[in-house]
DNA sequence: GCAAAATTAAATGTCAGACTTTTGAAATTA
DNA sequence: TAATTTCAAAAGTCTGACATTTAATTTTGC
């Protein structure tokens, strides 16, 4: 069965995107290992090289996996959590970053989304998620915490308080708005002022999740987003004035 | 200079996430000049075959574009937000459909985050946005329209409220969850009377957004979840009895 | 001298064929 | 029967060639 191509086109982009299809629309379902490379190359008529680069193409974005030796071959890959963060991440990172966006509406986003969460996670929170959230705003109390730790324990706090809310759609797309700020926050020192008013805000919002209290963790997010702003207009505008 | 690989592993992965890294870390700005394949399998110390496998898999993430000829190359791309959109929306699908999410758990997260948007959109809402509005409900109500369509219809509408909010963020972020339900939509068959109740909850959500009136469509918003939930339940069980 | 046309060079795109490495299965042997 | 060897299929890598595209350069014609 070949497969006509536009030959003027980039053909490996078109094998990809053609395979690709057959993987969304379920004609090849998971765990299915397509036909090897050199049946690939009879099917659109066109060398090994070609086809190998639009398996790459698919790789990178975790349609398949491939395995070599005899039995192997490129397989239709389940698509999990920690592959698909990993791309939404990197390519959210690279939206804010490249086109400039500021850190005010970045942040908005943010807690928007965190605040849509809070009600589901007051109503559901485990023991588990609540141990999550102490141990990070323990850890936020440190002397000597680097910027950096600081900032990637204040991701890890926000995170199980979405995963609190027991919707893996919720957590996936969270995760993305949370994660892709951190070079936004990076860029930001805390004084121990800041710290002080963060790790009371964190404290006053486990309290209320443990209690369910979905109207107080939301006022908390508030006052968050609003400290997080001021803090941030501050640190820039210093950093104009220079 | 020469940059070292493990040989043990694949290396077109390899040199896919050193070239990555360096974008996103910034080392390679945008629109930067990478080197040309030649250079790069001297730097890498690889064949030709292997750096062009390395460059589709970037080029597969949208991170770099390539010009043929004589001042042509690859180039780190200005990421967009079409192409994120259009990764999300893959992505999104994808884990959706093979990791069985169901119906409840996907509609819970879609409307959390749309309820999260609507004080924002009640409060920035343009005539641009409420006229587009306006059209999708419309259109909902024309007699022969098909599931599909009505479905399309019904993300357009939904992507308006969204877009609405005038945060750009806001927008990606719920672009993919809006639109990797789509799938599990069109699997349901709305009656005439489902209908009819969807466009008076729409009518009634835009004129709250129109009014202002963010609690009257945060309720609007509740009562839409609960009535699709409702709707998805009766074509569930009905298939399942069969 | 200037504009159009032809040439050239550099880069990606494609192809063909060889060799290497991995890995499971089959054949052989103790 | 169990351990070992052999084998074959498949992906991974390398080399070298040719095709195509594109901009810069050179040549030509007036």
């Amino acid at each position: 069965m070949k497969t006509k191509l536009d030959p003027s086109a980039d053909l490996s982009a078109q094998i990809a995107g053609a395979i690709r299809d057959a993987i969304i629309d379920g004609t090849l379902p998971v765990d299915e290992r397509l036909p090897s490379e050199v049946e690939l190359c009879e099917q659109f008529d066109v060398s090994r090289s070609t086809v190998r680069e639009a398996l790459k193409r698919l790789a990178a974005q975790s349609l398949i996996r491939t395995q070599r030796g005899a039995t192997g071959g490129a397989f239709v890959k389940r698509l999990n959590y920690a592959d698909a963060y990993a791309q939404q991440i990197t390519t959210s990172t690279l939206l804010l970053s490249i086109n400039e966006i500021d850190f005010a509406t970045a942040c908005e986003a943010r807690f928007t989304l965190e605040r849509a969460c809070a009600p589901l996670s007051a109503k559901r929170r485990t023991p588990d998620h609540l141990a999550t959230m102490r141990a990070e705003i323990h850890r936020q109390g440190q002397i000597g915490l680097s910027d950096e730790a600081f900032c990637a324990s204040d991701v890890a706090f926000h995170r199980a308080l979405v995963d609190a809310a027991h919707n893996p759609v919720l957590s996936y797309q969270l995760a993305g708005a949370v994660e892709a700020m951190q070079p936004l926050m990076n860029m930001i020192t805390f004084t121990a002022r800041d710290r002080d008013k963060i790790i009371r805000l964190h404290t006053d919002l486990a309290n209320a999740i443990e209690q369910e209290n979905a109207v107080e963790a939301d006022q908390v997010l508030q006052t968050l987003a609003r400290e997080t702003n001021a803090m941030a207009d501050t640190v820039f505008t210093a950093r104009a004035g220079r």
